[in-house]
DNA sequence: TAATTTTGTTAGATGAATCTAATTTAGTAG
DNA sequence: CTACTAAATTAGATTCATCTAACAAAATTA
């Protein structure tokens, strides 16, 4: 059994690694707010539970079976978020805090329940996908909105940022998942875009908003 | 902001103290499952924080503050039990578990949410009162099976003891919360009993059993 | 390639929560 | 009242997760 700061480190290696490829020590001590030598010691102390590989001076990587436990605990993140929004009734940008609490619990029914509850949903409420019950993850690859040129449509589909802060702005700007928006001007010098959705015909939004939105193309 | 640790302890003093009045280290040492020189520490630890008022040798006490909080966490426990029950149709025998996790989720919204959901329960699946938003809970005198005289009948209204074996061994008798059931014998070298309740017109019950059955006298 | 900066490691300390062994206090039984 | 037993405390060690300071390796820049 791993301890809860133990299935902290393996959850953000996990997500770290899907954000960026190579993951270092420095990296990982930024996310988690820890310095890099406590993060040393962790990698040793999981490298002797055979959840990651370690040598020194390299990136960081998961085992299989890293993977496969970070994947679980990412799944009882989403699964929670979910759960919060759909049967509980909260607010997207209410339920990373909680869910990130939650997910450490240890009770397979629970979740069981949960998944059973929201009918095996394959997304959480921010667009991301929900690991199955051995960890994995089936991908899509998504363009953010940053990326996309004058005259371009995305169907939003994820946000990369769950935190209430960035939600409740996406909130102010009525920005859902769902929603088509089309790119109507784009300052060359910080990127800033001025975009149209539903009734918004003209709403501008910085670049690091417009890096923190996913969706599909549409043509046309 | 008190660690789970702490949490645990308080809890337990609370429940202790509802139990059998006086609580020695001995007593939380035992429920605790840790050693009486831990124990003592963690006391001198809370009586820093004002949560309990501690002297060498005398009985330990929450303070009015120890009492609040703790009374808290159980809030948070049986409601948890509550919704689990109501909400994810799990049964009374499995949700002791789970709510032992969950109580320690900092988060009052989401327990404000359950609470709602649940429109405002006043006891929980196993018959025990919940705590209200300042920790305060109401007592009902109930009576034990254990202690009623052949010819008495009983209102089945809490148990006492909320595990997974002891619940599920009810669930094997068919018996539950709101049943009548009448004392038809009693064996008296040992307490054993013989009831009957609803189709079940002989049945026999250690008194570990019936000691752990509470109810209201029914008059008849 | 040499100098500098960034990243990573080693060494050693700290605080929380636990333990065991030894000692002390309180309560009980002769 | 003394002796014994049970309960509680003190002292000191251990493990986990963290830190800071000092040093070493790797990467970058001049």
């Amino acid at each position: 059994m791993n301890s809860l700061t133990e299935e902290n480190y393996l959850k953000t290696l996990f997500v770290l690694a899907n954000e960026s490829g190579e993951v270092n020590v420095i990296d990982l001590s930024k996310r988690l707010n820890i310095k890099m030598p406590t993060v040393t010691s962790m990698m040793k102390k999981l490298a002797v539970k055979k959840l990651v590989h370690y040598e020194s001076y390299k990136p960081l990587r998961l085992t299989e079976r890293g993977k496969k436990e970070a994947g679980i605990i990412i799944r009882k993140h989403r699964l929670t978020e979910m759960f919060l929004v759909q049967v509980m009734n909260f607010g997207w940008e209410e339920v990373h805090e909680i869910a990130e609490q939650l997910e450490h619990t240890h009770s397979p029914d629970f979740f069981e329940k949960m998944d059973e509850m929201l009918g095996y949903p394959k997304i959480d409420p921010h667009g991301s996908p929900i690991p199955d019950k051995n960890g994995k993850i089936e991908w899509k690859k998504y363009s953010k909105l940053s990326n996309c040129r004058v005259g371009e449509a995305l169907k939003l589909t994820a946000v990369i940022d769950s935190s209430e802060e960035f939600l409740k702005f996406l909130n102010s700007r009525e920005l859902k998942l769902g929603l088509k928006v089309k790119v109507k001007s784009i300052e060359p010098f910080d990127g800033t875009m001025v975009i149209s959705y539903g009734k918004k015909l003209n709403e501008t939004l910085s670049q690091t908003v417009t890096k923190r939105l996913l969706g599909e193309l549409i043509q046309g």
